[in-house]
Order: C-alpha cells, then structure tokens, then sequence
DNA sequence: ACAAAATCAATCATAATCTTTCATAAGCAG
DNA sequence: CTGCTTATGAAAGATTATGATTGATTTTGT
C-alpha cells in the first residue's frame, strides 16, 4: 500500500469518525504500528490531524474561547441551520455569491452535489470549495488579513465581471431605520455591490443583534431576504413593518 | 506500446484511482520501471500529476502545503539561489507582480523588509505574504485547482488596474524562436500581461529546459530579462545572441 | 499511591524505491 | 548506408520507507 494512500485513509475515516485508535490502523493497513506513527506524526506536522495518546483525532475547527464554549457550540447548530436553509435555495446551475465569514462558510458541504458555479471574497472559503469540486471563481482585491476577505476598490472591480442568480452575504446586526449593518466599511462595500448584481439577495445572519448598532457600517441593500435565527417573533414582525426587508424562516 | 499512449493511460486511471503504484503501471504496460519513471516524471512537469514514493497520485484538490520544511524539490537550492538574486533586484516601495509557481515563493521571505506591495495570482503564496506581514493584493479569476494558480479572463482583467514597478514570473521553458514557454495556455496569457504591466519584467526558472518544447505554449515577452541557473555558459550565450532575451546571472 | 499494561520515541538493519548513467535499439533525414 | 535524435532497458549507488527492538513515558486498575 502506498504511503499518501494510507495517508488519505487516514485523514477520511476521520472525516467520519471524530478520532481513530493506531490499532485499528495497523489492522486497516497492515502496516506496522511503527508506520502507523510515522503516519500519525507527518500528518500532525501538516496540521491535518491532532495526535493524542493511543491514536489521533481530527482538528478541532473550534476557535477556543474557554468559557463560551457551550455558547459557540449552539451557535455553530444556529449557523449550520441556517445555512441549510439558505442552500436549499439554490438551484441546480445557479451562479451565486458567497459572501466571506464563517455562516456562509457552513453552506459549502451542501452544494457539493447542485452543480452550481461559485464567485467568493472569502480566502477561507477556498479549501471547502475545491475539496468539493466546487467551480470556484474569487475576486481580486486587497487581502485583510484578519478575516481573509478580499476588499477594496479591486474587489469591487473584479465583481463587475459577473451576474448572480443569488447572493448570500453575511452581516453582523440589523437596524430599523438603516438595514443591515457590519463593522468593516470595506467588507460592507463589496456586500452591497455583490448584493446589488444577484437577482435574488439573502442576508444570513446567526447573531441576534437587533437594534444594538455599535461601529457598524450600513450596507443599505433594504430589498434583501433575511435569513436569521435567534430573535423572537416580536422583533421579526418589527423589521418587517418597520423596513422593506423580508424575513424568512426556515 | 505507444509513449502517448502510456501516457494518457496513466492520465485515465488516475481519474477514477487517485493514486497507482509503479509496479501496477509495469504489469500494465509492459514497459520497464524506468520507462514508466520517465513517464511519471514528465507528466508531474505539466503538472497532470503528483510522483509519490512508490507511485503517482492526482493533483491534490488541497492545495495548501504548509511547504517550508517540505523536502519538495531537489531543485530547491537553485530555485533558492534564482530567489535571491531576483528578490536582490526589488527596492524599497516597489509595487511587483509575482507570478503562481513555486519558484516565486521562495521570494517572498526575503521581501520582508523591503516594504514592498505584491499583487499575486498564486493563492498558494498567500499564506506566506501575510505571515510576513506584506502588503498584498490577489488578482480574481478562475481558481486552477491543480496548481493553485488564478486564470482566465478575469483575472487578467483585474490585472488591468495595477502597474508594476516589476514583474517575477515563472516558466517551464526557454525557446529560441519561441520566447519563453508553459505548459497552461490560460496561466500563459496571464504571465504574458503582468509582464506587459511591468516597467521591467524578470522571467525565473530552475528547469535546465532550453530547447525542449514539449506541450508548451508560448507567452512571448522577449523583452524580459531572464534569471536562471543550470545551463551552461553555451547555452546562456547562444540565447542571447538568437533571441532578444537579456540573460541575467547572480 | 503503586504496579501492570499500554503506548510512545528513538534507533537500527533491511527492503523497496529513486536517480543517474550508460548502452542498445528504433526511427528518420540526407 | 551513415549520422543524428529519441525511446528504452539495465545496472550502480544513493535515498527513502518500513518493521522490529529497546527503554522511556503515560494510562489504567486496584
């Protein structure tokens, strides 16, 4: 067996399973315990897996914040409910924006099978993209660091180019009287144009940030959809008599 | 057996195997180990494929290696070599283009200090630009999951917004009556305009390739100087004296 | 807390594979 | 036919992967 094969089991049975003990390797393999540790080692140089004592487990994706870690966790289901909701959405063929973030991020596994065409700002979109086979465009621009989006001028630019059946942009609250809003004027600018080139724009949203307004930038776009999770009826039946803005719920 | 005939063999059962074993190709084939090393070898120079101890596997769709302690290459001291020197040509507030390729990335360490801006279309560079803490803008397009390079014409439109102080781009080949030539038609047509945007533009490369112009295509650009290592002297001057190209050595 | 069991890192010899080099064979132009 | 280029196979020596062994470290059971 050869080795990036063992390798590439090992990094899919980990897809499945959460974490894997040598044993069950070696008798996977065939192969020695001591190459099943070497394995194991060169894959954690790579980042692509944590070793733990009696085997290894996958990467823990979660950005720790000791004492939130519950509250990131349901935040996470949030995420991945909505963005469930928002791919259903999409068509088979559909030509859609994704915005940079981590909610839209949580819509890539599920469009791996709709055949759709992907134009993204968001670095860290890319790795999911291509895993799934996802025919990926990106815009150009400058890249911020802090969030691997790709703003400026030249993002904007670069979105020129296309025409979305749809566009799904993240944002951080939303505000009666100015629409949705987000802390980078930068990243707001590219949301509104990418919103303003789709024929069909949902907003996504996980936080439940209604009204609290505080260094954020209006991104205007008041004929979005929003897709959101965590506010009460109340406050949804409020946006929606206050503002243009429709709410959808899964 | 017929040579192309091996090769898209291999092409084909690497698109439902992901990865083979030499011995597999040789009972196949008939041919010899070494027919099929050499085989292996030319097609992971047009980049169809990945040599593996013992084998060959298809192009990873990851295409983030976290490459610095990577064994990679023998090549990896004359392309270090071939990186110094160009990066010695960049001056202080320089705005330069760097070409996708590995070769261009050895560069990006020694740009540290040289506050300089980059524009690249490689999103392989990415990781190390930032980590240096460079200012860096990524051109758009369409994302080349092999090599982790941005083509097409969206990416030499984004280009279009930029002019070069310089250009660092790489090549698979040096022609006499050809100019400088690459496997990727698409990759070539970018290469060929950053260079155009460039007041002066500096061509890399590491391969020992003059001559052999195989699946090639052409950019053109013989105004561009040309940074190499490997070829004799001879070789140098009989490029200088057929062609416009300015060779430059360290 | 202690001892037994399991797991680990380090080392070494061996086997498999790799690169380089050379010689032969096949195709082709003059 | 001769001279040239290209493809091929074979062999030597270098490099890499593997499996077994050792003694250290960690976990588990009591």
């Amino acid at each position: 067996m050869l080795t990036t094969e063992r390798h590439q089991l090992i990094l899919d049975l980990l897809k499945e399973k959460q974490s894997i003990k040598i044993q069950e390797l070696v008798e996977l393999t065939s192969a020695s315990e001591s190459t099943i540790r070497r394995d194991l080692t060169e894959l954690e140089e790579l980042q692509k897996l944590e070793r733990v004592f009696g085997g290894a487990r996958r990467m823990a994706p979660n950005m720790p914040e000791p004492s939130l870690s519950d509250k990131a966790a349901k935040h996470l289901t949030e995420k991945q409910r909505i963005a469930r909701y928002a791919a259903s959405l999409v068509q088979t063929g559909d030509a859609i924006f994704l915005d940079a973030g981590t909610t839209t991020a949580q819509m890539i596994p599920l469009l791996k099978d709709k055949d759709v065409t992907v134009v993204t700002n968001g670095l860290s979109h890319l790795e999911a993209l291509t895993e799934h086979g996802i025919t990926s465009y990106l815009t150009g621009g400058f890249i911020k660091a802090r969030t691997g989006a790709l703003v400026g001028p030249q993002a904007i630019q670069s979105l020129e180019s296309y025409r979305f059946d749809k566009s799904f942009l993240g944002v951080n609250g939303i505000h009666a009287d100015h629409g949705f809003t987000t802390p980078d004027p930068e990243e707001a600018a590219v949301k509104r144009r990418a919103g303003e080139l789709a024929r069909s724009c949902y907003v996504l949203t996980d936080q439940s940030k209604y009204g609290t307004v505080s260094f954020a930038h209006i991104f205007g776009l008041s004929e979005a959809a929003l897709i959101i999770d965590g506010l009460p009826d109340q406050a949804l039946a409020e946006i929606e008599r206050q503002t243009t803005i429709k709410v959808v719920t899964q």
